[in-house]
DNA sequence: TCATGGTTGTGACTTTGGTCACAGACTTCT
DNA sequence: AGAAGTCTGTGACCAAAGTCACAACCATGA
């Protein structure tokens, strides 16, 4: 059960939920849950079936693969206005998930149940096309993530990722690695040499991006 | 243009589109084309434009990436009664393809342009609810082989390979290498082991699988 | 301040996969 | 039968990434 205030800022990250017939309007207020939950929290898992579908209000959720020597991957990461595109996956196939999704910051979303979802997907064309669309998205980052990892080596990799983050970076090497499906050692490497090439300037848990277009070129050579 | 034993097999191969509406129904039938192409075709490319959606009714076709150095790996192949949720993608997202599609026999295709795919999402929920469960199915399997590719080892991939397919197995080395993301060389080595193991026994473009139970634990240990 | 726990640096070593080069075998076509 | 092309086997070598072990460093709070 939303607010209205809940209801605000819903409507405000996800545009096209306004203009729904009255009928579901009313639905999705009364059936949707407010949910805060702190980071680090597991949401969802493998083989888990799904219970929801989650708008994401603020926050944001990394959704990742792990393997069992504990090693781990980030398949992508959802952030407000976007949609756990697995989780529509899941309900929308009627399978269970196929990752895990961990709160990588407190994260406040509301969540809806698989029939609500099912109605809104049948009943309103811009919040299906929305979620068409998400998936032709996420689809094409798969893909992109699939040849990164089968055929470009890890200094470019790891390149692209640290242009794609804003600087200064705030983060553990073990977390960048887990990023990339590597382990410490091999990105604290990496990382040394980036420093000597002048690319970067390293501090505890922070990298500071000095020469942003070598870097670039790294990833995109 | 559908000629009724085309029309036939169409519904036959892809029910869901069975119970169309009148309108949608003669829609359907004017404006598809029948096609059939020479296997090794080319049929999309990277940063192509989808030109239309097609409904596989013979033959089947290989999705891959291609990398600049000749290697490639097989995202997953298409088969009568699916459909290429890849062109889904690009259509639904509006954007360009991700990957090369080849025809890995000769195929036989009908044809539907954009506009009345999306007539069909839009209108007819049995279609809808088919080309989610695809998209649902694909993404299980593109994580899978994220997975494979990012933490298995090359002769974990091989075994799972080769206990996917009908023994005997008619294909060259380089083609599973391809399949794998790999090199011939490496594949050729892999399977000279599993021979001197007595889990399979090469011929010239033959492969017997002798040990399936093997084959299988070592798959998925 | 001292202990604790998380973070980083680093060297030695191993494994895996890829590259290169070339030989031998089989197929097909003439 | 001979030539050309494809497929396979194989050894030597290399590079990338992972593993292991351990030291040093920093931050925090008891």
């Amino acid at each position: 059960m939303l607010d209205s205030g809940a209801e605000q800022r819903l409507l405000q990250r996800y545009p096209m939920l306004r203009g729904l017939p009255a009928a579901l309007h009313e639905e999705l207020a009364a059936q949707a849950a407010l949910l805060n939950v702190p980071q680090g929290t597991v949401l969802f898992d493998e083989l888990q079936p799904c219970r929801g579908f989650p708008f994401l209000l603020s926050g944001s959720i990394r959704v990742i693969k792990a393997a069992p020597n504990g090693r781990e991957l980030q398949l992508y990461s959802v952030n407000p206005g976007e949609s756990c595109i697995l989780t529509s996956s899941c309900l929308l196939g009627h399978a269970q998930y196929h990752a895990r999704g961990v709160a990588a910051e407190d994260v406040e979303m509301a969540m809806l149940p698989p029939a609500t979802f099912m109605a809104l997907i049948n009943s309103h064309e811009p919040f299906r096309n929305y979620v068409f669309s998400l998936f032709s998205e996420r689809m094409a980052d798969l893909m992109q993530l699939i040849t990164a990892v089968a055929f470009q080596k890890l200094d470019r990799r790891l390149a692209t990722l640290l242009v794609s983050k804003p600087s200064p970076i705030h983060s553990t090497h073990q977390a960048l690695a887990d990023e990339l499906g590597s382990v410490r050692e091999i990105v604290s490497r990496l990382l040394k040499q980036f420093e000597e090439q002048g690319l970067i300037r390293l501090g505890r848990e922070q990298i500071n991006v000095i020469d942003v277009n070598a870097l670039s070129k790294l990833s995109n050579p």
